[in-house]
DNA sequence: TTTGCGACTTTTGTATACACCGCAGGTTCA
DNA sequence: TGAACCTGCGGTGTATACAAAAGTCGCAAA
């Protein structure tokens, strides 16, 4: 395995393992052997191992007894239950802010990030920079987990934010060509604006009401995606490790 | 190192490590070095450096820049967090089971340990069997997580309980002879019982808000050691990483 | 005195060989 | 015929040697 940007073989096992199963290009459940891996990136077993703890760690593998690693599956109900855990924590993370009270600095900054994403929007109903608010949308969301200024929040919100159908932007990009999810954007971008409202306010549990509700959206999309246009369904990276 | 009860040195060496950790044998911040590790529980370095990121895992250690782990410190804020943090979780589960119903095997089995943590009261008032309410306690706890039906959010509950100063059980054990504690746990016994009743009935944000504030009956606790039993407060294993 | 450079040391990262465990399939013995 | 046992194989677990990188110390020059 060549030199390639990062620091150590492990770090790039496993974002070339997480890229594949992402793609999908692993059946669901099935195991990971280190030997094969280990060949087909060119490595020895030691950065494979290295990388599977990460990667079990981050919640894409499953120790399976008598050791070794299987890729994990989740239910639709999986996918569900992530989104609404997020709302939770994030929720929690506005309250949190809203009760405790946020620094001028912090403050600033992610008004600053909601004023950009506005710069987002053209003049008519649907016409939006859609990469562009992703950018800012993830940006938002990290600041916000960071608003309450517990680490020990911010760190399981990142946590739970890694499973790829459960970021704040998952069923959003690459899909500006449905019109319902872009008539979606100018609502959240709303709900940005009343929780920041609710935050400065100290009104704590407006704010986890409006968090909780705001990263409904996602679920929403889901739903659309899967009422009425599975071809587009299929083309979703977050969605490989689904087992229907 | 001789071949205990468990499967692999690895593992044996996570739980080595975890207890001396938890113990306070490491200077909070300190960097852990394979080397000696590995010396001092006679394995090689492969082993040990399995057990770091498994501890790493678990959140008692921390990566640092350039490789290693240093021993993770906790601020009494990010005690308060975690406590917070459990109780927002479990406040889902909670409301979770009430919205979504809970099949009839479950609902018995977590009324049954109810019943019997019932059976840990004398007929006075400070009477009570306190070992014994403990590991029930952590049984009803458990069940609790798992009363929504999501795996998903079971995890992350389970996660956060593994830190020794956020379990349902912190600051109660071996602690009989504080006449507070013993008060507190009869109150404790009538949120168990309302928040099954609560979500029996269906009625989720009350179930939710329950299980929030009986999260916090530890809270409550380490501030009464804090505020008149410092003496007590250093015999606690769970704080040992805590940093002043 | 301070600062920058460079060798040395310490510690982690990686490769590799070997040990061990579970399992499947065949063989042998009652 | 069936059950127990041997045995080879595929796989992970562990030890160890070596490579590489990061930190450290001292020395020399400005």
């Amino acid at each position: 395995m060549k030199q390639g940007s990062t620091r150590t073989h492990a770090i790039r096992v496993a974002i070339e393992l997480r890229r594949r199963i992402l793609n999908g290009e692993f059946e669901g459940g099935s195991r990971l052997f280190e030997v094969a891996l280990a060949e087909s990136m060119q490595v020895s077993r030691t950065p494979v191992r290295e990388a599977m703890f990460r990667l079990a760690e981050e919640g894409l593998l499953e120790r399976v007894r008598g050791g070794g690693f299987t890729v994990r599956t989740f239910s639709l109900s999986d996918v569900a239950d992530a989104i609404e855990l997020r709302g939770v924590l994030e929720g929690t993370a506005a309250r949190l802010a809203a009760e405790r009270g946020v620094g001028e600095a912090r403050l600033r900054q992610i008004h600053e990030t909601l004023e950009e994403m506005e710069g987002c929007f053209g003049a008519t109903a649907g016409e939006v920079d859609f990469d562009g608010y992703c950018d800012l949308n993830a940006r938002f969301h990290t600041e916000l987990a960071s608003l309450a200024g517990s680490e020990v929040l911010r760190r399981e919100i990142d946590r739970v934010t890694h499973l790829p159908f459960a970021s704040p932007s998952a069923f959003l990009p690459n899909n500006a060509d449905v019109e319902a999810f872009r008539l979606s954007l100018r609502p959240a971008q709303e709900q940005h604006r009343d929780l920041l409202d609710a935050i400065v306010k100290r009104e704590g549990t407006r704010a986890e009401a409006i968090a909780r509700e705001h990263a409904r959206a996602p679920r929403r999309n889901l739903d659309i995606l899967l009422a009425g246009q599975p071809d587009l369904l299929a083309r979703m990276p977050a969605l490989a490790l689904l087992v229907t």
